[in-house]
This record gives structure tokens, sequence and C-alpha cells, in this order.
DNA sequence: TTAGGGTTACAG
DNA sequence: CTGTAACCCTAA
């Protein structure tokens, strides 16, 4: 009986060894079949055994099959949700060799961006002085951050429309290690949708100021530290490009906004390159609304992994792009700002002062 | 079960 | 030898 057990362990993977259980050991009889996936108990102790066992095996590649179906993973039931994507008929069967905990390595977007692996959880110094774990580490938190309510939607929470044709699967199994992918430029969509929001709920009559805005989006959602920064830059960028009306300091959403209301789904991430439509402005922003980035992820429930996971790791490559650039945006911003938001600090540091409190802070930007 | 620090094996 | 992909350990 042991023997038997034993032969079954040894073929599997050391990740699987790690979370078995002693299912099998003490079952009376046992089962005649064992399929690959099929789990074990085991106490701890066992563990140790076979762990020791099974020291010294190969390491498992991650094929680009199983990068597909993790991705694919993810997009359905978000980012931690290992062991329910484990779980996933229909992604066990690909990753029926691997663990929740093999599984989690894919926790940030420069991960998600082609790399299944730990690659960037572990520390290496880079010219930034930051090391890619702890930069995988700060932007899988950073996209958790926004979306306080609605998890699921958080994977696609920052799809920007693509100018590029849709990444099919093949290119998608051998696009690891390319974390960036190069195009046009294009704009975070999800500060967009947030700005817009405040806007439109907070119904001033005038529009609303920055201030206004910030503390109707703080308080709707956890926002990072350099939020401030970021919508400084974004409500500057959209009222340079007449999205935003911004009149004496209070910005208002304009008429002819492409808000995506009625906005045909065809613009829509799935459809991607194969609107074929030419651009009116290179800048074009579009924004999915709830009801649309839930329709995108019913559509992307009906696909097969390799389509999703290509949809996903599309997706997700925009919103680093869009995040990257935002963060450029915020800090060209900065400088810029310095001059066209200088009265506006002055004014609020005045008022401030006369309230008796503390305008530190806002001095420095004037 | 997960996140995250730590360790090991392997390729170049 | 070094950097990285894969894997281990464990607090919460």
């Amino acid at each position: 009986m042991e023997t038997r057990s034993f032969a079954l362990i040894m073929s599997s993977p050391r990740s699987v060894v790690s979370t078995m259980e002693l299912l099998y050991f003490n079952s009376d009889p046992y089962p005649d079949e064992m399929e690959g996936g099929t789990t074990f108990s085991c106490s701890d102790s066992c563990k140790k055994v076979f762990g020791l066992l099974l020291m010294g095996a190969p390491k498992q590649k991650w094929t680009s099959e199983e990068e597909a179906a993790l991705k694919a993973g993810v997009v359905k039931h978000g980012a931690g949700k290992w062991r329910t994507i484990l779980k996933d008929p229909e992604f066990s069967g690909v990753l029926h060799l691997r663990s929740n905990v093999d599984l989690k390595s894919l926790i940030s977007l420069d991960v998600f961006l082609g790399n299944c692996t730990d690659k960037w959880r572990n520390l290496s110094v880079t010219a930034n002085g930051w090391g890619s774990r702890e930069k995988a580490r700060l932007s899988f938190k950073r996209s958790h951050q926004f979306p306080k309510h609605d998890d699921n939607s958080m994977a696609l929470s920052t799809i920007v429309q693509s100018d590029e044709g849709i990444v099919d699967a093949k290119p998608l199994a051998i696009s690891r290690g390319t974390s960036h992918i190069a195009g046009p430029k294009r704009s975070i969509l999800r500060l967009d949708n947030l700005i817009f929001e405040a806007i439109s709920n907070l119904k001033e009559p005038n529009g609303s100021n920055r201030a206004a805005i910030a503390i109707y989006i703080e308080k709707q959602y956890l926002t990072p530290p350099n939020f401030k920064r970021l919508l400084s830059a974004k409500l500057k960028f959209l009222a340079a490009n007449g999205r935003l009306i911004k009149v004496k300091r209070k910005y208002r959403i304009a008429v002819n906004s492409a808000v995506a209301e009625g906005r045909s789904s065809s613009l829509l991430l799935l459809e991607g390159k194969q609107r074929d439509s030419p651009r009116v402005d290179k800048d074009d922003i579009k924004i999915l609304n709830k009801s649309q980035i839930d329709a995108e992820l019913a559509k992307m429930r009906n696909m097969t992994v390799q389509e999703a996971a290509a949809a996903a790791a599309r997706a997700v490559a925009e919103a680093e792009v869009a995040m990257a650039e935002a963060e450029e945006a915020a800090r060209e911003a900065e400088a810029a700002e310095a001059n066209a938001e200088a009265a506006q600090a002055f004014a609020e540091a005045a008022a401030m002062m006369l309230k008796g409190r503390n305008t530190s802070k806002l001095i420095v930007n004037a």
C-alpha cells in the first residue's frame, strides 16, 4: 500500500506535494486510479518526508499554456483568488500540476505582462534603486487600491482603448520578458472615470473645483499616496483636450465629452484593432463604465482560455502603460503646476491661513 | 488560503 | 559566478 502511494507522490511535482493532504494515505480502500491533479491529505511530518524525497527534482518550467490559463484565471476570478482559479474546471485541466501557492507568483501588473513567475518578487537592484520585487509589490498594491467595492472588475478597470491589434495566444506566449509594449501614448482611464463620476455626482451648477473632486474621490475610493498629483495632472490634461471645461478653477464635463454613455461596444476591449475606422484624435480616450466592464467580463467568460488570456494580457499591458504614462504626466505636471496653479495655491493657502490652519504644504507648491 | 520573505536550481 | 525562475516556509 505504501509503496503504491509513494510512487504516486514521487511522480508529482514538488509544488503539489507541498499542498498534499493525507487523504489517500489513510483512506481505505485506496482509490483505484489517481489522475493528475488529485490532491492528497498528509500530515506535516508526512509532507516533510515526501518533500525531502522530492528534493532535487527538476523544476517545472511554466508552459505558455499554463501561463495563458493563469492569466485567464486572474481575469475571471481576480488576482489573489488562486485557489478559486485552480478549482475552476476551465483552468484546472491546464493547471493541475500547480498549487495555489505557485499561482500567487503572479502578483503584479509587471508580472502579468508576461512573466508568470516569482521573477519580480526577487529583489534585484535596478537603476532607480528599487528592487523589481519591491516594484512588483507596490504595483500590486496600487492596482488593488482603487476599486474599493468590486474586486472582480479590478483586472479590467484600467483598460484603455488599444491602437494595436489583438495579441493572440502565440505572441502572448513568447512575449514573456517584454514588460512594456511600444505604441502610441494612451491615457489612464480609471481616474478619468472617477473624475467624471465626481463632477456629475457633485452636481455643482458651475462645475467642481479640484479640492471638491479630490474629496469626493477620496471619500468613495482608496487612493494612492500620489493621488493629488495624479488628479492635478489629469484635470489639466482633460481640460486641455476639451473633455473638461475649466472656468474659474472649476471643472465641468464638456457636453460633447466622449463619456461612455451610449457608446457602441465596438469600441471596447475585445474588438481591438478590428475596428478600422480612422481615429479622429490620437489621444481619444475610451471609458468603460461598470456595465460595460461587466459585459466585457461576460464575453471573456465565453472565450477560450487562449483568447481570454490574450485579451487579459493586452488589457493589463495597456493598463501598465497607462499607469506609467499617468505617473510621467504627474511628474511633468509638477513643474507646470508651479506656474499654472500658483495663483490657486496662493488663494487656497491664504484661505487656509485665515482659518488658522497649517499652510506649509500649499505654499510649497507656489 | 494568501502574501511575502527566504531558498534552491539552473542557464548563461 | 551571477541573476533569475521556480519553489519553500510561515504568520496572519
